[in-house]
DNA sequence: TAGTCAAATCGTACATTTGCGATAAACTAA
DNA sequence: TTAGTTTATCGCAAATGTACGATTTGACTA
C-alpha cells in the first residue's frame, strides 16, 4: 500500500471507521466477538475448544481484535481473560450507526 | 484459505456481517459511501476527480462495492451512475446494530 | 532451580488485496 | 465507419492476511 500514493488524507472518522470494520472483515473473529458476548468473557483456550482452527491461528485473531481495540486482555495466570472493550465497543457502534443512517 | 480448514461452519449471519465489514474495511472505499450518500448518486468519474488514485484503482473499489452489494450501477451511457443498494444498506445496518448492540 | 501450563511469537507457504499503467469494451456522435 | 468518451478488465508487483507447526515467553508451582 505504501507506493506512489503515499499518504491520502482521510477523516479521522473515516480512518476509524475502515478499522473497525477491516477487523470485523473475518467470519472467525465476528464468531469470537459473539462468544465473547454471550459469556461476557473467555480465555483463548475456550476458543481452541470451539474453532476448528490451530492455536496459534486463534491467537493471531485475538491479536487483531485487540489491536483494533475491540477486545481487552487481563492477566490470570497462567491464562488471559478476553473480554470485549465496551467503550471502544461504543464507539465503533456509534460511528457505524451513523455512517449507516 | 483454502488449505487444511476447507469449510468452518459459520452462521448466515456471521458471513453476511464479515461480508459487509470486509467492504468497509478500507478508508478509499468509507470515502467513496461518504460521498455517494452526499451526492446521492455519482459516476466514477466524479470519483476520479476526487481521489488522488488512478481510475483503475477506483473502479476496483467500486466493484468490491457492488460485490458487497453496498452500491448498485446503472447505465447512463457512455457513464454508469452509481448509488446506495439501499435495501442491502439497510440490511447491513440492521446486522451492525444488531451485533453491537 | 526446574518444571508446567497457557498464550504469544516465529518461520513458512499460499491467497488475497491494493495499486498502477495499458488495453479492451460499450456506447455516442460525427 | 471512425473517432471520442467513459468505465471495466488485464497483467503485473508489492503488501497484507490467513493458516499451520514449532518454538519461545511469562507466570506461576513444586
Amino acid at each position: 500500500m505504501k507506493r506512489t500514493v503515499e499518504n491520502i488524507n482521510y477523516s479521522k472518522e473515516t480512518i476509524a471507521i475502515a478499522r473497525f470494520a477491516k477487523a470485523l472483515g473475518h467470519p472467525t473473529r465476528i464468531t469470537i466477538l459473539n462468544y465473547l458476548d454471550n459469556q461476557s468473557c473467555c480465555f483463548t483456550g475456550d476458543l481452541v475448544g470451539v474453532l476448528p482452527l490451530a492455536q496459534s491461528t486463534i491467537s493471531q485473531h485475538l491479536k487483531e481484535l485487540k489491536d483494533a481495540g475491540l477486545i481487552q486482555g487481563e492477566l490470570k495466570p497462567p491464562k488471559i481473560k478476553y473480554c470485549i472493550h465496551q467503550e471502544n465497543w461504543n464507539k465503533a457502534k456509534e460511528l457505524f450507526v451513523n455512517f449507516l443512517k
